[in-house]
DNA sequence: AACTTAGTTGATCGTATTAGTCAACAAGGA
DNA sequence: TCCTTGTTGACTAATACGATCAACTAAGTT
């Protein structure tokens, strides 16, 4: 029951291009440097983002990729989605005709609840959020003290 | 993100054990027609479940396996650990040191949280209730209709 | 137009995991 | 002793995963 590198890597990178929001495309290579990601394995996998009109990209000299559209917009369910496809945990959730006793099954309905449960934390996570919490975890806002 | 089908398998034959809870052991080869699992594969699966307390097994004629305890004591959350390991949907959760940044990540607080979500519905659902939400669906409960 | 920068894609490759099997074995009942 | 039934180590095939190369396309720069 893991994620794989994908989506480690993805979100990761995701939230390196959050973080320099509004200031231009950013060079795959710097992405690659500060998260540590192998950069031909980071173009890899950030295609299926740019198909989802997560991630705009441009090429040539100035290029980059940037952001597709405001963090507080995109979701992290949205995000997994298409770097992992489905969050079910069990195939059958999605495609009840791959099992033939998905109609009475008590185990998927079960699967799908746990999916369910997972998913409510992705929608309500938005990159715009984890933004603000790293800014929070690497530069406390003082002010927070004085509540 | 997906459970493999040691997940699967295993549960279901705990269920099938489940629905039999007090009719002494049941056979592998049993469960393995009923539930269409492989058998050679079904023996190899549930020895996490026999080390772990769940299944007691017996060998000899008139032997069989059969649950250790009584349903209602078996939460889901333990039996998927013991069959697949951690929930966790990423290494770094359970593990802080094989990233770097762990303290500070807050990606690794939403993979925690979304493990945690999904724990929840686990370990909120033994196989006592699984064995009775089956009977409802197979054989509804007249009664419902006069509620 | 020529040149450079930068993202894209098809093909490939090693490795780890998964699913499944075989055969020899251990243990308990008849 | 014989039969039944679960246990275990070794093994195999198939798949998925992580990663890389090289050729290619597109977009600036001079």
């Amino acid at each position: 029951m893991k994620l794989s590198s994908r989506a480690d890597y993805g979100t990761r990178a995701l939230l390196d291009l959050a973080d320099s929001w509004g200031n231009g495309p950013t060079l795959l290579r710097q992405i690659s440097e500060r998260q540590q990601i192998p950069l031909l394995y980071l173009q890899r996998l950030i295609s299926p983002l740019v198909a989802g009109g997560i991630i705009r990209s441009a090429r040539g000299a100035g290029g980059g990729v940037s952001l597709a559209k405001p963090p507080n917009e995109i979701r992290l369910d949205e995000v997994i989605r298409l770097l992992e496809g489905s969050i079910a945990p069990l195939e059958c959730v999605d495609n009840p005709d791959t099992c033939d006793r998905s109609e009475a099954c008590v185990l998927r309905d079960t699967w799908s609840e746990a999916g369910h449960a997972m998913n409510e934390v992705l929608e309500s996570t938005t990159l715009q959020d984890l933004a603000e919490r790293q800014r929070e975890k690497v530069q406390p806002n003082e002010a927070m003290y004085y509540i």
